[in-house]
DNA sequence: CGCGCGTTTGAACAAACGTTTAGGATGCTG
DNA sequence: CAGCATCCTAAACGTTTGTTCAAACGCGCG
C-alpha cells in the first residue's frame, strides 16, 4: 500500500498519505497507524513531524487551499468549473485523493472549507456582473444570491459525484472507499451540456412558475 | 413475545436520541454512551433494543425513510422541493434532526441514501417529462441527465445549508455543532425567486456559450 | 574519536470505544 | 407460590484510539 517516492520527504509522504487517506475514509475513519503505514514509517513519527492528528488535518487543508489557490489559471479565477474539472479528470489518477479531500472538507465546513466557499462565491458573483456588464448574461434580480446558487451547483458534482455516477448508469461503483469511480470525464462530459442547456433556456417554458412564486413571496413578505 | 408496539417507548427514545446525534455530529462521532446518555438510558440497554450500532444506524435510516416516504404527499411525488422543505422548516426545531439526518445519509452514500436519492432522481425525471408533455417546460436534450442535475440543484441547500446560509449574510452560526441555524426560513425563501428565474430565463443571454460547448464535445466524441 | 542533533522506532500509556456478561427488578402466567 | 420473560443496569471485557517516552540510528563538526 506504500508508495515509495523517494524524491519526497518524509514529512510530504506522511502528508500525502494522510491527504488520500482522509480523502477516502474521513478524518474520523483515519487512525494515525494507518497513515503511518502507508507512507512505510512509524505512527511515532507521524507525531513528531506534526504535532497532532489534529494538526495534520491543518496540514492538509493548507496544502489543498495551496494547491487550488496558487495558481495563476486557479479553479476559482473562473467562474466555470467544468474547465477546470475536465483539467483534473484529465489526470484522475493524480486528483482524486485531492478531490476527495476537497469534498470532504466543504462538508465538514471546517475553517479552510468556509474560506474556499466562500472565495468560490465570491468569484462567481464577480464572473457574473462581469458577464452582465458584457451583455452575455442577463442580470438576476438577486446577484448575490444567485452567485451562492451557481457555485454551490457548480461544486455539485464534486459532492455527489457516485450517486450522479450511479444515476446514470455509471461504469460501477467503487468498492469499500468513497473514492468509487463516480466521477468519470465521461460523466462530466454527459453533465456539461444539460447544464449549458438549464443555464441557457432554462427549464420552464414560460413566467407562470416564476410570476406566481414572486407573488406568493410578495404576500407574505409585503414589507420587504 | 415483541412488544406489540415497539415504537412509542424506551426503544423509540433511544432511536430518537441516536438520529439527532448522528445528525449532528456523524456516526462516527457519536458514541453508544452518549446515545444512551441522552435517551436516560444505560449504554447496554441500547445494545440490547438493537443489538449493535450498526443496526441502529440501520433504524435510523429506516424511519427517515418512512418518514420520506410513507406519507400521501410525499417530499418525492413532486418535482418541486421548495414546498416541501417551506412545511418542514416551518416547524423547523421538529424537523432538524430529520434534516440532519438526511443530508449525512445522501452524503456518507450509504445503501439507504442511495435509495432515497434514485427515486428522488427517478421522480424528478417522471415530473421534467410531465411538464414537457403539458407544454410547461421545454424539452432538455438529455432528460435523465437533467433530472439527475435538477434533483441534484434540489437536494444542494440541504448538503451546503452552513456555508449557504453564511454566504447571505446568515442569522448567526451555530456552536459547536452541525445543526447551526443555516438552514433558516429566511435563506429559503430568498433562494426561491433567484432559482426559479434560473430555471425559466437561464442565465446567458444568448446561446453562444450553449453552442461552443455543442461543437467542442461534438469534435472529441464525434461517434457518440 | 566524541559530542550533539535531527530522525526514527518499539513499547507503553491512559482513555474511549463497541460489546458482553451477570444479575436485579418487575410483571404476567400457571 | 414458583416459573418465566422482559426491561434495565453496573461492571467488565478486549480492542483501538491518539499520544508519550526512552532509546537507538545516522551523520556532520570540533
Amino acid at each position: 500500500m506504500r508508495s515509495p517516492d523517494p524524491d519526497l520527504t518524509t514529512r510530504a509522504r506522511i502528508r500525502h498519505a494522510a491527504l488520500a487517506l482522509f480523502g477516502a475514509h474521513g478524518f474520523d475513519g483515519t487512525s494515525v497507524r494507518a497513515i503511518a503505514a502507508s507512507a512505510g514509517v512509524s505512527a511515532a513519527l507521524v507525531m513528531h513531524h506534526f504535532g497532532s492528528k489534529e494538526a495534520l488535518r491543518a496540514a492538509c487543508d493548507a496544502a489543498i487551499v495551496d494547491e487550488i489557490m496558487g495558481r495563476k489559471e486557479s479553479m476559482l479565477s473562473e467562474g466555470d468549473l467544468s474547465s477546470t474539472m475536465r483539467r483534473w479528470l484529465a489526470d484522475i489518477d493524480t486528483f482524486r485523493p485531492s478531490l476527495d479531500y476537497l469534498a470532504r472538507m466543504i462538508i465538514d465546513g471546517g475553517e479552510a472549507g468556509q474560506g474556499l466557499f466562500d472565495q468560490l462565491v465570491d468569484r462567481t458573483e464577480a464572473t457574473i456582473s462581469q458577464g452582465v456588464a458584457e451583455g452575455i448574461m442577463t442580470a438576476p434580480s438577486d446577484l448575490r444570491t444567485t452567485a451562492v446558487i451557481v457555485a454551490s451547483h457548480g461544486i455539485m458534482p464534486l459532492l455527489l459525484e457516485r450517486h450522479i455516477g450511479r444515476a446514470l448508469g455509471g461504469t460501477g461503483l467503487g468498492g469499500t472507499g468513497l473514492s468509487g469511480s463516480g466521477l468519470s470525464l465521461d460523466v462530466v462530459r454527459r453533465l456539461t451540456l444539460p447544464t449549458l442547456e438549464l443555464y441557457t433556456h432554462g427549464l420552464y417554458a414560460d413566467d407562470s412558475a416564476l410570476s406566481a412564486a414572486r407573488a406568493a413571496l410578495q404576500e407574505r413578505t409585503p414589507g420587504e
